[in-house]
RNA sequence: GGUGCGGUAGCUCAGUCGGUAGAGCAAAGGACUGAAAAUCCUUGUGUCGGCGGUUCGAUCCCGCCCCACACCA
């Protein structure tokens, strides 16, 4: 007779300037527990106050993991979290029942509930020679070298997309198939339960937040994390809200005050992008950010 | 006060040799399995500054007025 599981992930998501954090740790405390973030950009170390990382105070409150855990100058993408969240959580459940998980990346979200297809490693002289071809022929290029190569992903696939044509590209030049072949039906099977709480303010209210957050950011000292940084901004890492429009205004391209404006457009067009992201996963219960009492409520019932 | 240049979408502007108008950005909606704070797709929007005149018909031509900017006094 199976018991039934008893390890949970509790994992709180929802748009940036939500409130996250807060509840994250509320609810770590409660549940005596550590947190590991699932943010695609607070794992680097080199980036604090752009990507709001929680303060030292609030780290010192409750252990969290995935922060700060990783250079700018390593390669960190949906696969890396997967791996290192499940080894942190296996780790962790030797200790405890449960964890709390918080992040407003919904792709690594879906890598820790459902898992990712396991696709060999791509070349990396393929990818950059793939990356330098682009560059070179653009999309058009793209299209050719898919219709040939992979006749699946150019009639199933994102046709008009760069970023997802070159990774179709790479993995059927690595392994000689397409990248769709290795699409699995099912979800991963854990040993935990994913509960899933979203966090939701009305529109003008986010956007209130997101407005006073950045200028906090800039009084915080934005401007010089961001001068520190000039030199990697071609990085992946940074190609980051907060950062970009700052280095557009270090190259003299905007003024100051523009590219202030900027950080906060493209903060609410990402926490839109996050809102249909998560909008469209049943499994969310929805709250408040005040509501940390409610939560608990629920998550004990 | 005079001259010049403008007033067109939320913003910046294009355009109509007279037949009621369009780009970019913003906004809204959406997609998304190794770049995901990235990348990509879809979609509006208008008393064309006001009042008159000419005309079958004016945002466009003419007159007056209002507003903004520049220059000259």
């Amino acid at each position: 007779m199976n018991p039934p599981q008893k390890k949970n992930v509790i994992i709180v998501c929802g748009p940036t300037a939500v409130g996250k954090t807060s509840i994250a740790i509320s609810l770590a405390k409660h549940f005596q527990t550590e947190i590991i973030s699932a943010d695609s950009r607070q794992c680097f170390k080199e980036l604090k106050i752009g990507v709001a990382r929680p303060s030292e105070a609030e780290l010192n409150e409750v252990k969290h993991h995935f922060i700060a855990s990783h250079s700018i100058h390593e390669e960190v993408n949906a696969g890396t979290f997967e791996s290192y969240a499940l080894q942190k959580a296996s780790e962790l459940f030797q200790q405890q029942d449960t964890i709390v998980m918080v992040g407003g990346t919904g792709l690594y979200v879906k890598a820790i509930c459902e898992g990712l297809d396991t696709i060999p490693a791509a070349d990396p002289a393929i990818r950059d020679g793939i990356i330098q071809s682009y560059e070179e022929g653009g999309i058009g290029w793209l299209r050719e070298q898919l219709e040939e190569k992979d006749p699946l992903f150019s009639k199933e696939g994102e046709m008009q997309n760069p970023q997802r044509m070159m990774r179709a590209l790479e993995v059927v030049e690595s392994t000689g198939q397409s990248i769709l072949s290795f699409r699995r039906k099912e979800k991963a099977k854990r040993g935990f339960t994913c509960i899933k709480i979203g966090l939701e303010l009305p529109r003008e209210e986010l956007n209130q937040h997101i407005h006073h957050r950045v200028d906090q950011m800039m009084q915080a000292g934005l401007l010089q994390e961001v001068k520190s940084l000039v030199s990697f901004k071609s990085l992946n890492a940074l190609q980051t809200v907060g950062y970009a429009e700052l280095f557009d205004h270090l190259d003299g391209h905007v003024s100051l005050e523009k590219a202030v404006e900027q950080i906060k457009t493209n903060t609410r067009q990402y926490a839109k992008r996050q809102m249909t992201w998560f909008r469209k996963d049943s499994e969310i219960k929805w709250f408040g950010p005040g509501q940390a009492g409610a939560i608990i409520d629920a998550l004990e019932t």
